[in-house]
DNA sequence: GAGTTTGAAACT
DNA sequence: CAGTTTCAAACTC
């Protein structure tokens, strides 16, 4: 039966990008068993990480950005501006072009409603039996497709959309599918003439590869051809990271601090690029300019429309992105037609690419930011539900002067994750009716919104502000950041997900701002961590973070631990913070103010050695003068790391042969052996304890009142009383102490002798009535 | 818990 | 860039 490729794979290409949290190379990424090797993980410069991505040694092919954390500790994965269910591709012209590209055939059962043109309708059909099929193309290569799956299921116990990437390249060369439980989602062609497009997501919904074009059959006539069901692998899920605007919406966890220095792809000569370079640099506006065309501007409100200049929060978004080498560096290119309108430009890409960064790295060895984008000519009515009670309508523009409109809506049980288009720029959100006008489009943020939570999921990719180098990367979101969201009041409450196999977890949970992960940070980890020893992992999967005390500097300045981390205040005991999404402006101009004054201030201060030594360093070294670098004052020390020359302490002792560093290490070893067998102690007695009944018997199982049960109050205080007579009689007889101290033992033993007599005088009568 | 010490950050 | 001040954490009592 021969596909029809109309919709959502209608030759416009989605991308999911998987951005590994942590710097995952290409050789960790094939670790990661269920995620297809022809998958990349592109770094994300973070401030905590800015390890080239050298291992990238194939185009960048399909990605996922995840964005929640609640999928068994994993976080729930948003495919940047898909809602669940869709189906992401790149296109012929991508990376990957030179890899077959087979069919991808979605039937399901029954197609919804009549369609109406160009429209699609996502929503979650009640119970709807689905299949989904894959089909490989018949012409052969020598090449096989690896095909990646990206399933967005529905987790049972959260609602909460969650990826799952599955490797099927084995499956591949047959036709595979996938049964559905029947909680997918459809995305329906209304009107059209084509029959059925429907796409029904299932639990095990979402499907995406690389170099694969979607099509949607014309019939559900595949329905009866299922081969197998597909291998689920819900241990791995991609990333961690959510990319969110810095300076516009709600404020990141981390700063991603690189700037992205641009480059046209060059008309005249094909293959060549042209540096877009940065023309000035304002407050939070950037104008770039390219040497040889008009000046290209980027901004909220008119994306790449020459002469405007580019404002904070400007989002560079398009389809399709590729890997470029060039001058042996990994590069990412951005086919700008498919989103962009440039009147009057010739560029047909957009390139970011990393600083050279320091220490003689390769330059651009860093994806900054990544490129996602939804063609405008799929863009639709998007229908997810409730959300938040409240019907979000996302108008975005189509090409030409059309407009469509998305309707948000998620519910308190499930955070829908919402489409956005490729041009976020020009999409109008609107709530209870009020919309913002077409001329003035807004981009997608939360600003509005109490928390990051009440994002329209998906709506939480835009580039960062600028810094003085230029445009600025994505903010990321940590985990712990998101438990922050979680915990906004105006945020459901985010459901507790049931534990999962984990098998990527350990990996996974080093996301890349705040890691765990010492190397990373030593404000995020030295500063959480107390003697090295891990802190414990919150109830919501975040690494707990210490509260900060900061009451002069409203959590503003690099001073405060938490914002020096890219973190929120969360349960901190500041005063007067401004720390928080309340201060959304305050803060952005913060980071802003602490950038202008060292570009590196978000970046991780304990890095990399050399080439070769695996050993941490700090970056800038230390200034110690009175704590000879062997107290904590000393970042290096904290940081648990030996100073090094780019340390300028005086009287230093924290170097690898000192012996007062090394005593130390000893007594801190020590103190933490003692800390764990107290612990360990203390958890065994504490259980022994609860075995023992809070109050003992009164009487034997014979019914007997036991003795000590005889001393009550009265008789201890009339026994200390005849104790106390007795030892004044003592004393006014003037008796040698020794004398004096036997006449009170002598006294308590005719107490005793009492108390004795008294009881047995007690048992008998009880005895005899 | 209050006060002191310390060194990074911020400021000049 | 150096010196000074501010700041919050680390430390001491």
């Amino acid at each position: 039966m021969p596909a029809q490729r109309t919709g959502i794979g209608n030759n416009e290409a989605f991308t999911v990008v998987t951005v590994a949290s942590d710097g995952l190379n290409t050789s960790s990424v094939n670790s990661l068993e269920g995620i297809a090797s022809s998958s990349k993980f592109v770094d994300i410069p973070t401030a905590v990480d800015y390890e080239p991505i050298e291992n990238l040694e194939t185009p960048l092919d399909t990605f996922v950005i995840s964005s929640t954390p609640e999928i068994g500790g994993v976080e729930t994965v948003l495919v940047e501006g898909q809602p669940p269910g869709s189906v992401v591709l790149p296109q012929n012209d991508s990376v990957a072009s030179n890899v077959q590209q087979p069919e991808i055939i979605y039937v399901s059962q029954p197609p919804a409603a009549k369609p109406t043109p160009e429209v699609f309708v996502v929503s979650q059909p009640s119970a709807t039996k689905a299949v989904t099929t894959i089909k490989r193309p018949l012409s052969g290569s020598g090449n096989s497709p690896v095909v990646t799956k990206v399933i967005i299921t529905k987790n049972p116990n959260t609602s909460q959309p969650q990826a799952m990437p599955i490797q099927l390249n084995q499956v591949l060369g047959q036709t595979m599918s996938l049964s559905s439980m029947g909680q997918g989602i459809n995305i329906i062609p209304q009107g059209s003439q084509t029959p059925t497009k429907t796409i029904t997501i299932s639990p095990q919904g979402i499907v995406s590869a690389s170099s694969m074009k979607l099509t949607t059959m014309s019939s559900p006539g595949k329905v009866g051809i299922p081969v197998r069901q597909l291998p689920m692998s819900p241990t791995k899920t991609p990333t961690k990271i959510t990319m969110i605007p810095v300076s516009v919406g709600k404020s990141p966890q981390r700063i991603a601090p690189a700037a992205i220095s641009m480059l046209a792809k060059n008309p005249s000569e094909p293959g060549s690029y042209t540096p877009v370079t940065i023309s000035s640099t304002t407050g939070n506006t950037v104008t770039v300019s390219r040497p040889t065309v008009n000046m290209i501007t980027m901004s909220p409100s008119k994306v790449l429309k020459q002469g405007t200049v580019l404002q904070s929060g400007q989002t560079l978004l398009g389809s399709n992105p590729q890997i470029i080498t060039q001058g042996g560096v990994k590069q990412m290119a951005i086919p700008m037609s498919s989103v962009h309108s440039v009147q009057g430009s010739k560029f047909q890409y957009l390139r970011l690419v990393a600083p050279s960064s320091q220490g003689g790295k390769t330059a651009g060895g860093q994806l900054t930011s990544v490129v996602h984008g939804i063609p405008v000519s799929n863009s639709g009515t998007v229908s997810l539900g409730q959300h938040g009670g409240q019907q979000m309508k996302i108008t975005l523009p189509l090409q030409g002067s059309q407009l469509k409109t998305v309707v948000s809506q998620a519910g308190s049980a499930g955070v829908h994750r919402i489409l956005l288009p490729a041009q976020p720029n020009q999409v109008r959100l609107s709530t209870g009716g009020t919309t913002t006008s077409a001329t003035t489009l807004q981009q997608i943020r939360p600003a509005s919104s109490a928390s990051l939570g009440q994002l329209p999921p998906g709506a939480t990719i835009l580039s960062a502000g600028n810094s003085a180098q230029g445009l600025q990367g994505f903010a990321l979101v940590p985990a712990s950041y998101l438990s922050q969201m979680q915990q906004a009041p105006a945020k459901p409450v985010a459901p507790v997900l049931p534990p999962e196999p984990q098998v990527q977890q350990s990996r996974q949970d080093y996301i890349a701002i705040a890691s765990n992960d010492p190397s990373i940070s030593a404000n995020a980890m030295a500063r959480n961590s107390v003697n090295g020893l891990s802190p414990v992992i919150e109830p919501t999967g975040a690494r707990p973070r210490k509260p900060c005390n900061c009451t002069k500097s409203q959590c503003l300045k690099l001073y405060c631990d938490c914002f020096a981390n890219g973190e929120f205040c969360h349960n901190c005991n500041c005063n007067n913070c401004a720390n928080n999404l309340e201060h959304e402006e305050e803060r952005s101009k913060a980071i802003k103010s602490c950038l202008d004054r060292n570009p590196m201030a978000f970046h991780p201060k304990i890095g990399k050695g050399r080439e070769g030594n695996g050993d941490r360093r700090h970056n800038k070294g230390c200034n110690c003068k009175r704590s000879g670098c062997l107290k904590n004052y000393c970042e290096c020390y904290e940081a648990k790391i030996m100073c090094s020359n780019h340390c300028k302490c005086v009287g230093c002792k924290n170097f690898e042969e000192s012996p007062e560093r090394k005593t130390l290490m000893h007594l801190a070893d020590a103190a933490e052996v003692r800390v764990q067998q107290q612990t360990a102690a203390k958890s065994k007695l504490s259980s022994q304890i609860s075995g023992i009944p809070s109050r003992p018997p009164v009487s034997s199982a014979t019914g007997e009142r036991l003795p000590y049960t005889f001393i009550t109050a009265e008789v201890a205080e009339a026994t200390c009383a005849c104790l106390l007579a007795q030892a004044e009689e003592a004393e006014r007889l003037k008796m040698p102490p020794v004398v004096q101290e036997r006449m009170v033992i002598e006294e308590f033993g005719r107490c005793l002798l009492q108390i004795i007599d008294s009881a047995n005088k007690t048992k008998d009568s009880d005895s005899n009535s």
